[in-house]
DNA sequence: AGGTATTCACATGAAACTATTCTCTGAGTTAGG
DNA sequence: TAACTCAGAGAATAGTTTCATGTGAATACCTGT
């Protein structure tokens, strides 16, 4: 180690730019909410019964990453608690995210998961499900009170079981005595309601919201409430906030893609000791994003899909025309599996996982006819250049090459 | 020349197979009464 | 005796193979001029 780490690590201590980090980063919840008023407002009318001790109307969600939604819900949901708590009502709230590993992805570790949340204590395992759930729901029906579940990114896990459970869940009512509950579903898959069972559909969807993207104006406006807390004054150059906003617009409106985007900006400018963070510095942020996305799929892929990512790398780099075909992959990675003594899967397969890196964005897939000489994808790597060595020293490194 | 029939090299679908993970059940164990 | 634990049976799941069918246009093959 014969770096010269002081300076470094000077300059990290100085925090020359930030004022509160936090407030940029994603698990941070602001106290107010720029343009989403009326979402807000029809969520707590929709809810507002509950403080009369009655049942509020089943919600669902949707809207894309970024929106607010969980933001939103949060924020109705701790108004609630209060008003509830000078009104002396007997409520209850709970959120929770399906999407979460290992703590709440299946049937079983929800439930669990939820009674932990009401105070229940619940073993990890061996329980069968329904007995897990019927002591859910002896919990809930101890005493006379109303329930809210906030389930967020119930398209997660949906997708892995069966939608049986949510039609159990928005039946409960009937089974309850004493008290009362209201479902709120959240999801970000626009379609997720389109193909589930329809009378889970009618039961849960009883009242829908659409969260629709923000547009560029409405992100400069949640930037520059943000950046004012978390940055020091005038740190900020003309023009970045609404650089990062024009970014995340184009990105279906993500409002937390902004946010990252300013918060790596300024990140990478003080890396670098600077006072100020102009507008490179979003590029740069762009690109370190996009990079380490890019790095995380592929470092995270499956042995298979590595062995034909490198074919591909191989190709691109053997020959002087980028495009080449699925069949000249095919040969390759045959022969790279023969080298890492790996199993080789058959042309299906290999097809199908060319496919999936098309989806992830690495590569260029289309499907052409070159006539007598069959039909075939058309594929051209697309990451950037300055990623290539990366990537392949990655792949040889993992696959043992 | 103009038309149509073939043919290639895969794509795309459906079903079956397989290994691994999850769920569930009952036997065995423990601890408290 | 009730509660808990744990191994193994059975079900669910993901990744894959097998079999079957589909596809667009360059090229081969006609056909009548």
């Amino acid at each position: 180690m014969g770096v010269h780490l002081g300076s470094i690590f000077d300059s990290a201590i100085k925090n020359t730019l930030f004022k509160d980090k936090s407030v940029l980063q994603t698990n941070y919840s602001p106290e107010s909410i720029p343009h989403r008023d009326k979402q807000i407002e029809q969520v707590a009318g929709i809810l507002a019964p509950v403080l009369r001790g009655e049942r509020a109307s089943n919600l669902f969600i949707y809207g894309k990453t970024g929106t607010g939604k969980t933001l939103s819900v949060q924020y109705v949901k701790n108004e609630l608690l209060k008003k509830a708590e000078q009104l002396g009502v007997n409520l209850r709230i709970e959120y929770l995210n399906c999407k979460l590993k290992k703590v709440a992805d299946t049937e079983y570790r929800i439930l669990a998961a939820l009674i932990q949340q009401l105070g229940g204590e619940i073993s990890a395992t061996g329980l069968p499900t329904d007995q897990v759930y019927n002591k859910f729901v002896q919990m809930i029906d101890s005493k006379k009170q109303v329930i809210v579940l906030i389930l967020d990114e119930i398209d997660q896990a949906i997708k892995k079981m069966s939608d049986s459970f949510l039609y159990s869940l928005t039946r409960l009512n009937s089974e309850l005595s004493q008290a009362q509950i209201s479902l709120i579903g959240i999801s970000n898959d626009v379609t997720f309601l389109e193909n589930i069972d329809p009378r889970v559909r009618s039961s849960l969807g009883e009242e829908e919201l659409v969260f629709p993207p923000y547009n560029a104006l409405q992100l400069q406006d949640i930037l520059n409430e943000r950046s004012q807390c978390s940055f020091k004054e005038g740190v900020i150059d003309e023009g970045v906030v609404a650089k990062c906003a024009a970014f995340a617009a184009r990105e279906h409106g993500d409002a937390r893609r902004a946010l990252d985007l300013l918060r790596i900006a300024g990140e990478l400018s003080e890396r670098e000791a600077n006072n100020k963070v102009d507008l490179k510095y979003i590029d740069l942020a762009n690109e370190k994003i996009e990079r380490d996305k890019i790095l995380d799929i592929v470092e995270t892929a499956t042995k298979q899909f590595q062995l034909i990512l490198y074919s591909i790398l191989s190709l691109t780099k053997n020959k002087k025309v980028p495009e080449m075909f699925t069949g000249d992959i095919y040969n390759l990675y045959q022969e790279t599996c023969k080298r890492t003594k790996t199993e080789i899967l058959t042309q299906r397969r290999v097809s199908d996982i060319i496919a999936e890196i098309d989806m992830l964005g690495l590569i260029n897939a289309n499907v052409i006819s070159k006539g007598r000489h069959g039909r075939t994808r058309e594929i051209k790597l697309s990451i950037p250049l300055q990623l290539f060595d990366k990537i392949e020293a990655i792949l040889i490194e993992s696959l043992g090459l």
